[in-house]
RNA sequence: UCGGGAUUGGUGUAAUUGGCAGCACGACUGAUUCUGGUUCAGUUAGUCCAGGUUCGAGUCCUGGAUCCCGAGCCA
């Protein structure tokens, strides 16, 4: 199935009939569809905004035209190159190229607001002249003031119907650096009793004297968003500027500004549709920039890229695939509606995608020793296992199997109730691909732990036979070799927090509430002494692994979940994430009792 | 208080613009299985409320409820 077909939604409803109509080109052109993901470069990309990523990208592909990468640069207070790195990292590991990307460097082909600031001021000036815009001399106080507030008209500035000269003098002393940080701006004319707070003479540039990271100090001067990012778009040929639902108030001052540089022009500008969205909501995490630096800063996690975080770093460290994010990205759909998503979709999204995918491997989290008495000692028998059941060609590997082995601690019960299909003393279960095994006795020490399991395999059952008897087991066991088996950490997450909304507070919490009060103390549990299977030590070539895209090392641990090498793991030292755990139904069995 | 938007099974999302409320995920049941995985088959459950128009309303009209956004020199 193609991720971008049978998607059909508002947004691409609207286009259609914007092509049908011939709004931007001949009727029917489906290849003049221009759109942009334009992120601001003061944090990194959540999943959240991978889905506005999807939907940009993938409404210009569906359409054959096609989608800009666009750094909206517009306050050097809050932005860093850094940012831009980890953002343009980010577009590209799911799978996203703009036009002019190119493989060598990364950086090309991508836009910057920031490359259009003499265009915005020359258009500021256009305003001004047509005195549809003024210098306001007010300070921050006595502007918030008089805008009024909600049933209240705001008031007129004095410094509103001052000389079109005046303005015109005092702006470009502005842009030239020669008065304080706070003591004047540039306003749009517009309507101080507007119902809608956007159209009482919003800020076009404020005064900023700090060095930008890409024009340094040539500008003293920095554009505000609405007035930036409509002429962005429009310089761009943008044809459909898609945003979040809380820009729906700022459409008709995107409209007025270009409406109004057109007006009494020769030559019009390019005016784009902007139209919104409900931004993603996933449940048991936040999204807000505000909160998840939050999180970074107080050392909640251990950075932005902690597989915890609902960032695109973090969902790359976990080992979530592209294919993954897209896919849970499509089968959300896209409408106006504030809904919350559950964060079970992402999970069997991943899944759904690692099943195909990744090649099966043996490893024992927590184990317990079992000691097969008819097993000769020192002998290393190798057995055949297939890498992946879903796929042939992924092949096969020879795993050793001894007299010593480890199986997982959980697979062995004393006293086990009937719907325990797996060890138990006396009971037999079969060890996968190996054979079948029969527990004769649970050694314990002191303290009345059960330490060792002493048993004995069928050697009529060797290489997975079933037994000519024909008596059936329920259960299969992983294992791994004691003495072939390798040590490494293994990281198994659960959600960062243990409410559904942190974004609310709960009924009945304190008034001192925060959400890192519902931050989930179980959502990292580190296992040091996990056993895996030999393969796991070795190149990823060798033993017929897929060639990962990005690099990284991506398995099924069998009875688990999927697993992926962690950023920070090294030979000596291997460090295994949880992605996803395997659908657990004995769990929901447990559980009932 | 004012302006803007929204509301369809548990969760998301459709319904040719007035014509059998569909799809996906989950949940549940069963079958298959050397992963209690996968796969397959089946079941479950919905139009925010109250009126009205109509042969017929998720869709149109009137009134109400609830939720989201909005008074940055942030985006």
């Amino acid at each position: 199935m193609s991720e971008s077909a049978n998607q059909d939604h508002f947004l691409k409803r609207t286009i259609e009939e914007d092509i049908a109509g011939g709004r931007w080109g001949a009727p029917g052109d489906r290849s003049v569809v221009r759109t942009r993901f334009p992120p601001e470069p003061n944090g990194f990309l959540h999943i959240g905004h991978a889905k506005s990523i999807c939907l940009n990208f993938g409404l210009a592909e569906q359409f054959g035209g096609s989608c800009n990468l666009r750094f909206d640069d517009t306050n050097p207070v809050k932005e860093d190159k850094l940012f831009v790195e980890s953002i343009v990292r980010d577009v590209r590991w799911l799978g996203f190229r703009w036009p002019g990307a190119s493989e060598s460097d990364p950086m090309e082909g991508v836009r910057f607001a920031s490359d259009y600031f003499q265009l915005m001021h020359d258009c500021a000036v256009d305003l001004i002249k047509k005195g549809l815009a003024y210098v306001d001399d007010q300070t921050p106080e006595q502007i918030r003031e008089g805008r009024g507030a909600p049933g209240v008209p705001g008031t007129n500035s004095p410094f509103r119907d001052r000389p079109i000269e005046e303005s015109l003098e005092l702006f470009e002393k502005m842009v030239a650096g020669e008065f304080p940080e706070g003591s004047r701006v540039l306003r749009a004319k517009i309507d101080m009793a507007s119902p809608n707070f956007n159209m009482r003479d919003p800020v076009m540039y404020r005064i900023v004297k700090m060095a930008h990271h890409r024009t340094g100090d040539a500008w003293r001067v920095y554009p505000m968003y609405d007035w930036a990012h409509g002429l962005e778009d429009s310089v761009e040929g943008i044809t459909h500027s898609i945003c979040t639902l809380e820009f729906e108030d700022h459409r008709p001052l995107y409209d007025w500004f270009i409406k109004s540089i057109n007006e009494g022009r020769s030559e019009p500008l390019h005016h784009p549709q902007q139209i919104e969205f409900a931004r993603l909501n996933l449940g048991y995490t936040v999204m807000s920039k505000r909160k998840l630096k939050q999180l970074v800063d107080e050392k909640r996690v251990e950075g932005w890229d902690d597989p915890r975080m609902p960032t695109i770093a973090g969902y790359r460290r976990r080992g979530y695939t592209p294919e993954s994010v897209r896919s849970f990205c499509r089968d959300i759909g896209v409408s106006r509606f504030n809904s919350l998503i559950d964060p079970g979709r992402l999970e069997n999204a991943c899944r759904e995608h690692l099943n195909a995918v990744a090649p099966r491997r043996m490893a024992v989290l927590k184990p317990l020793k079992v000691v097969i008495e008819n097993f000769p000692e020192g002998e290393t028998r190798h057995i055949e296992a297939v890498n992946n059941p879903e796929d042939a060609s992924a092949g096969v590997r020879k795993v050793p199997f001894t007299r010593e082995l480890y199986i997982e601690r959980d697979d062995f019960m004393e006293d086990p109730p009937k719907k325990f299909f797996r060890l138990g003393p006396g009971r037999e279960v079969r060890l996968r691909y190996a054979c079948l095994l029969t527990c004769i006795e649970a050694v314990k020490d002191a303290s009345g732990e059960v330490v060792e399991l002493r048993c004995t395999y069928d050697p009529e059952t060797w290489g997975g036979k079933n037994p000519p008897d024909g008596r059936k087991v329920k259960g299969t066991l992983h294992w791994v070799s004691a003495v072939h088996g390798i040590k490494a950490e293994v990281r198994n997450y659960d959600r960062l927090f243990s409410i559904e909304d942190p974004n609310h507070t709960p009924k009945g919490a304190p008034e001192t509430w925060s959400f890192l009060d519902a931050i989930n103390p179980d959502s990292l549990e580190v296992i040091s002494g996990a056993v895996l299977e030999p393969a796991l030590a070795q190149d990823p070539a060798s033993s017929n692994e897929p060639a990962w895209p990005d690099g990284i090392r991506r398995v099924q641990f069998e009875r688990h979940g999927y697993y992926c090498i962690d950023s920070a793991s090294t030979p000596e030292r291997p460090v295994w994430n949880r992605t996803v755990s395997l659908k657990d139904s004995w769990a929901k069995i447990a559980q009932k009792g």
